[in-house]
DNA sequence: AAAATAACTAAACATTCGTTTAGTTATGGT
DNA sequence: ACCATAACTAAACGAATGTTTAGTTATTTT
């Protein structure tokens, strides 16, 4: 054996993950990188083998992180209820720290969607297809509602948190919140 | 004088705007825009000063291709039916072109909205401030509707648009269309 | 027809990108 | 204590970026 890692490989991919969050994949550098993350090229490329490998990382961290949310979300038991929540909950997040802009997911499904990077793709569309078995399952607690109607309104509710996302910084709160309001209106 | 340009301003100006509507602007390079305009590196600059020039540029293109769309959907008498109407269209215009990804607005406003280019940025935000005033025009032929509804709609209908937009490609045409209807059922 | 000038081509430019390499420092086991 | 080895620093790498320059071709004016 030899020398210690100085660096957490956890901390430091998390820095990286909020770095990609804030300027996309293309406009963050391995400068910026090495700066942000307080460590050398060196150490980046023998921890994650390239910028590559770093993001798939970063990717990762972010969807252990957003999984505490999505479990709470997913035992909470309110049906309709819990799906607003989650809206309000996920508007909150990012403008709480109002450095981040929107979505990770909808941003990089956009910065990638001209590539051929499968990996990054799929990684991203069962960010999404997760969040729609989630929304289909608090919709079905309404046994009213008929099937086709479910998946019409999980799909509905997708949409719609996308345009949540694409707009959250450029929207104020109160525009925000009144689109939530609309949004489950005739839910 | 001496010998005349080889080619249309507008007409290369247009396939400009097209390739950085497919790719964004960072990810658009100078080869590509030399390859898909026709025209050489040397051209470019004499016409356009440098990339950003090229890209504001693009933007006007952009801007006069809309604002037929918008004449057309302004001098409609039809209200919250031309408004749909509009949603629709701007899908199918969409679909119709398959290589273009989303709205330009929208994805140029994400990919700038980490930079001081002002320029940039208020040409988009003025994009979705114009957007939002033809809505509440719209919104407003119900008399019924006080002040506060018709801006508590417009916003909601902006932020319905962004999530189409960023939608557009990734869902299919049967979810869009549901999303419209949704979107439409409480207005 | 010749001179002047603007538009063309293509190569070179400096800079930045992601990545690698060479050399040093620190820590582990024997 | 010493050697092996892993982690560090910093400089260099080739490729690609946006931009400029030098040299050629074509068109207009006199």
């Amino acid at each position: 054996m030899a020398r210690k890692k100085e660096y957490n490989e956890e901390e430091v991919v998390e820095k990286a993950m909020r770095l990609f969050w804030r300027n996309g994949y293309e406009s963050t550098s391995m400068q910026m990188l090495e700066k942000e993350m307080g460590i050398n090229k060196f150490s980046i490329y023998s921890s994650f083998g390239n910028k590559h490998g770093l993001f798939i990382e970063s990717i990762k961290c972010y969807k252990s992180k957003i999984r505490e949310m999505f479990e709470n979300f997913k035992n909470a038991s309110n049906g309709i209820e819990d799906i607003k929540q989650f809206f309000y909950d996920s508007v909150s997040s990012s403008f709480k720290t109002d450095e981040q802009k929107g979505c990770l997911v909808t941003n990089t499904y956009n910065e990638f969607s001209e590539t051929e990077d499968l990996v990054i793709k799929e990684e991203m569309t069962s960010f999404m297809d997760n969040l729609k078995t989630l929304f289909i399952e608090k919709l079905k607690t309404d046994p009213s509602k008929d099937e086709e109607t479910v998946l019409k309104q999980a799909n509905y509710l997708v949409l719609a948190k996308h345009g949540l996302a694409a707009a959250a910084r450029v929207n104020s709160k109160k525009e925000i919140e009144d689109y939530i309001e609309l949004t489950f209106k005739n839910l």
